[in-house]
This record gives C-alpha cells, structure tokens and sequence, in this order.
DNA sequence: TTGTAAGCGTTATCAC
DNA sequence: GTGATAACGCTTACAA
C-alpha cells in the first residue's frame, strides 16, 4: 500500500529524500546516468519507482531551456497525404526521443501565423513547415526566437531556407510530357483550390508550362478548380466534359479529385483509360487497386517526414545536416492510353 | 529598425520596462486585460508590439500550473479514420484556445505506457484515450497526476470512465443481420490484426454472435486476420476463396482490406455483388464510389473528435459536461445483394 | 562523485 | 489599479 497509492504527485525533492542525495544527483540521474556511481543510481530508480516520480516538463523546460519538443504546423491532418507525413514526423522523432506537436491552419495563413506563435510560445525546439510561402511575421518569430526549422513539400529557390521537399512543377511536367508523348492534344484539368496551397499552383503552372511548349493550352472550359474531395472531382469532371470537343486527357489536382472525376466517368459510361485518359497526383494507390490504367505522380511522402525529422534531430545535437534536399517523385505509369481514334 | 530586428527574444520583464510598469500588471493585461486601466493596457499592447513579445509557455506553466494542452494517445494516424478523428480534435481544441499533443504507438500497449507518460511530464491539462482497454500504468499515472481525460472510439461497460464512443459489436451485429436477412449463409471475413486492438476484436465478436443466433459461423477457412493494407485484403479474399464452397458474403474489418478484397474479386472476374456480397466498416466513401454495391457501417469518426474535445474543454472550464455518450453508427446499404442461386 | 545554491520567466498573493 | 516578491520544480555551474 504505498507505491500503488500515492496521491499527489511527487517532485525531485521527494525522490532525493528518499533516495538520501541531492536533487542535484538526482537530476543528474536522469538525464546523464553515467555521471553517478551505479549505486546511487539504482537508488535514485528504485525511488523514482516506488514514489512513481515523473518530472514537470514546464520546470524541466525552465531551467533547461529546451523542451525536446517539435512543432510541425501542416496545411490540413484531412488529407491523408499529410497525415502520412506526419505520421512519419513523429515515428521518427519519437525514436529520438522528442515529442511532436501538430498543428494545422486549413490553408489559411493568418490561422498559420497564430499557430505558429502558439508553438513557439510552448517552446518548441524546432519547427517544421509545409511549403516555401508564409506569412511574413511566421519568418519574424522564427528568427527573433532562433528557432531551428526546415521547410518540406516544396524546394526554397532562393537558397535561404534549409528544406527538404518535392519539385512539384517538375512533377507536373513530366506528367503533361507523358500524355504528349502519348499522342494526346485534347488536355483539361481539374485543380485543388490553389488559393494558399502552392503545390497546387505549381501543379497547374508545370502543366501549363509542358503544354505551352508543345503550342498547346488548358483553353476556356478545360480547366477547373475544385476543393479536394470526391464531389469536387465529379463536378469538375462534369463541368469538363460540357466542353466540345471533349478532352481525351484530363490531369487531376489530387488522388481524391481523380476518384471523384472517375466515379463521375463511370457514372457516364465512359471507359478509362479507354475513351479518356486519366492521371493524377499523390497516391491513388487505391483508385489504381480498383481501376487499372490510372497513371499517377506518386510522392515519397513518409520519407519525407523522416527526413524532415533527421534534419532537425541532427541539427539540434550539432551534428552536421544536409540544408536542402530534394527527394526524387516517380511517374507510376499504369496502362496510360493513347487518345481515342477521332470520330 | 527597431521592431522588425529585435535579436533576442523579449521576455515580460522587458516589456514591463518599455510600458513603464511592472512585471505584474504586463501579466495581468496579457491575461486578463479588463483587471488594468485601458490606458495601461494600450501601453503594455504597444510594448509587446514593438519588442514581439511572445510569453514563455515553460515559466507561465510552472507558475499558472496549466499549460492550454491537451494531448491524444492514438493507435497510428497511418489510418485515414484515425487522421479524422484527430483533426476534429484539433480543430475544436484549437477554436477553444488549446493546442494539441499527438502521440501515437502503433498498437503496442508498452508503447502507449511509455508516450501516455511522455504527455504527462508535458504537463498536459487534459488526455484523450482511444478504446478502453490500457496498460494499467496509464490509468496509475493519470490517476496519480489527477489529468482529466475521456477514452473514445468504445464505451466503458464498467462506467468507470468518461467515455465517448461506438459500440462496435453492436455495429458489426447489425452487419452481420443485414446480410442474413439477405438470405445469405455462407460468411467469411478479414479481419484485421485483433493484437492489441479492440475494435478489431468487437468486430470479430459481433459477427460471430450474429451468426450464431442463427446457428452459423466462421468455419475453418473463412476467417483471416491481415494487416490494414490494401494487400492485406488481397491477401486475405486469395485465400478466403480457397475454401469450398465459396462464401457469399464476405465482411472486411475495414475499408481499406475491404478495398484490397475488391481488387482481388476483380482480379479473378469476380463481380461485386453479384458473385459476392463484400461489406465492411469505417468509411469506404472511396470505393462506394467506384463501385457500387458495398454496403458499410459508417462511424462519425469527426463528431468523435469535437465531442472529445469539447468533453475536455469543458471539464477544465468547470462546467457540467456528459460522463459518457454513445455516437449512433450508421449502416449505409449499398446495394447489398443476395446470395447467388446455388448452382 | 556529490552537494550547494543561483537562476530560468512567469503567475499570484499580498500590500499599497 | 498597480507594484513587490515569493513561489513554481528543475538544471547547472561551482565547490567540496
């Protein structure tokens, strides 16, 4: 009737007490146990057990000044996309023995800034960001505070920024340039909504870009932009294909909006990819598991966060670090098709 | 040149100096702003302003003994359902002036001990459980360290515990009964990985007890257990259909085994539900909307997370809040069939 | 190897 | 309304 009872929470003094030293040693035995005798050691743990000691991180964080925490503030967890990189954040800074505090902002960079505040306010060792474009006062706070931090998903072109991330116009180049290839003139889009979300911009710009060389464009009717989820890609299916001559090839801003946009052709009768080529961004490994023919730009989002995670990991321990890295996306070409013969 | 290049973080004291008063009324303007004259208030604003103030969330967390935090201990958030529940977290906690603390342990019980303590020493003021059963350490330290929490996703049938959730047996009952009423009696089910998972185990359960009642069960060959992966479901129909007869309707423990078993019908030529009736639970919104005829149980995994939050938000306001709620499932038919006529 | 004691930046309790 | 000042629980020189 004592370790299984205790009532109210005891503190590095009671532990010393106990364990006959000084909290000083105490201290010391917890977090650089090879600084005291194996004895006294065992005699700090044995205390620490029985009295069910576990240390106020807020005091800890006081006289320390670090929190061994990390702050990833993410466009939206509603995505599994980011979910996924999150989730790897936080394996791997687990493993290291640091926290991870989330945060999200709904593509809202106002909502950005004050999260961000908010993480530098509960001391967050480093932060992690998503994208190059911020708020100007989010750069302000991270700099009065010194806080370590990397920017991931996108590549900084100015070179100020140490970032890990994708190139997502080269992505959607390469995606535009593989339709081309395949004979394809008749090209649509559906986008994400690409106010506050680069990535999506940069996703349009690459393909408009491919298309450009080639004298060709996502002409009137050809291009809409729709919030990420399945009715978005069915109506931006819809409202695309009102459009004559009807596109042969149409890229979609995400997985979730090219599921939408092929439950939508389904719905119509049309095949994919036989009267109509449909390709995308992020995973669709599901749609793809379903539905063959589904080319996609697949992204190695859980290498990301553990990326991410190491870079500050590394930083924060002093040793040396990569400032920029980018991680290499890959075409997954399945069964993409040539445009129909014309009628 | 002077605000926007401040080198060193400002602390209150500081701020203090600049407004011309003293540490104790910077505190009180920054936290509660109608106990200072509004003159002062303004000054003190102005200050904070110029020098970028950000409080020290570890100092005041010492002092004030709460820290704003509100940390959750889930399986993976590499499970689109677990994301969504955890966003609405987020979210409701964020709009009440609370940030939150991720943890998650990949469904393992010492894991999940040793982050619920990680949280703690955070000085978390409020902890969000997931399912009922938990290392007995994890109720000591919460018990010890008096945090108020509330496990979700499942019901307390002790009514020990403020609890906010589903009752899964239940649900996967009236799954089983959907299809018996459709005349079927030929079951088989992926499961997932009921190792430290009681969802996964009620799911099981409740199906069991359905077919039962009608004096049927899962025979040998007609139960795998895979993980939560598109493969998994693969996998697990591959097999499934090795046994003769073959089942009419199979159950997957999830949309996203569900999914893979769907490939894998369509793989053989199978078609669904016409050869084969597939249900499952958790959303499927995705491949309902591929293919139709999956009927499913859907868990309004987001009002879980608000209604988590604000059981919380509440308590620790001080105001009455519900000890327990149940969240009503909902079975969505989608055109489910009968079983083939037997050839 | 261990102990002493001075902070760490707030909040909160008093007086004024 | 506002100002001193003592906590808050821990870490970390510096001494011993």
């Amino acid at each position: 009737m004592k370790s299984s009872s205790q009532h109210k929470a005891a503190k590095l003094a009671d532990v010393a007490r106990l364990a006959r030293v000084s909290t000083a040693t105490v201290s010391r035995a917890l977090t650089r146990p090879d600084k005291v005798k194996p004895a006294t050691a065992a005699r700090i743990r044995q205390a620490v057990q029985e009295l069910g000691y576990v240390a106020h991180g807020a005091a800890r964080a006081l006289a320390s000044r670090r929190t061994r925490t990390i702050g990833a503030v993410i466009p939206t967890l509603d995505n599994a996309i980011f979910a996924n990189t999150t989730h790897a954040l936080q394996k791997t800074l687990d493993d290291a023995g640091y926290t991870l505090l989330v945060a999200s902002h709904e593509f809202d960079a106002e909502v950005e800034a004050r999260v961000t505040q908010a993480l530098i306010e509960r001391g967050v060792d480093g932060l992690v960001l998503l994208g190059t474009s911020h708020h100007p006062s989010v750069f302000r706070m991270i700099h009065t505070h010194q806080v370590p931090y990397v920017l991931t998903w996108a590549l900084d072109a100015s070179g100020r920024h140490p970032c890990i991330g994708f190139d997502s116009r080269a992505a959607a180049i390469r995606m535009a340039r593989h339709l081309l290839e395949l004979g394809h003139h008749e090209f649509a889009m559906v986008s994400g909504i690409m106010a506050g979300n680069e990535r999506a911009r940069d996703r349009v710009e690459g393909v408009r870009e491919a298309l450009a060389a080639h004298g060709l464009r996502l002409g009137p009717g050809r291009f809409v932009e729709k919030p990420y989820t399945l009715s978005g890609g069915r109506e931006g299916m819809r409202e695309l294909l009102e459009a004559a001559p009807r596109p042969t090839a149409v890229i979609c801003g995400n997985d979730v909006l090219a599921i939408g946009a092929l439950a939508e052709c389904h719905a119509l009768g049309l095949a994919v990819p036989g009267d109509l080529s449909l390709t995308g961004f992020d995973d669709m490994e599901i749609a793809a598991a379903i539905t063959p023919g589904l080319t996609t730009v697949h992204f190695p989002t859980a290498e990301l966060g553990a990326y991410a995670a190491q870079h500050l990991i590394a930083r924060l321990a002093g040793e040396p670090f990569e400032p920029c890295v980018e991680l290499p996306v890959e075409l997954v070409v399945r069964g993409s098709s040539a445009p129909p013969p014309k009628s």
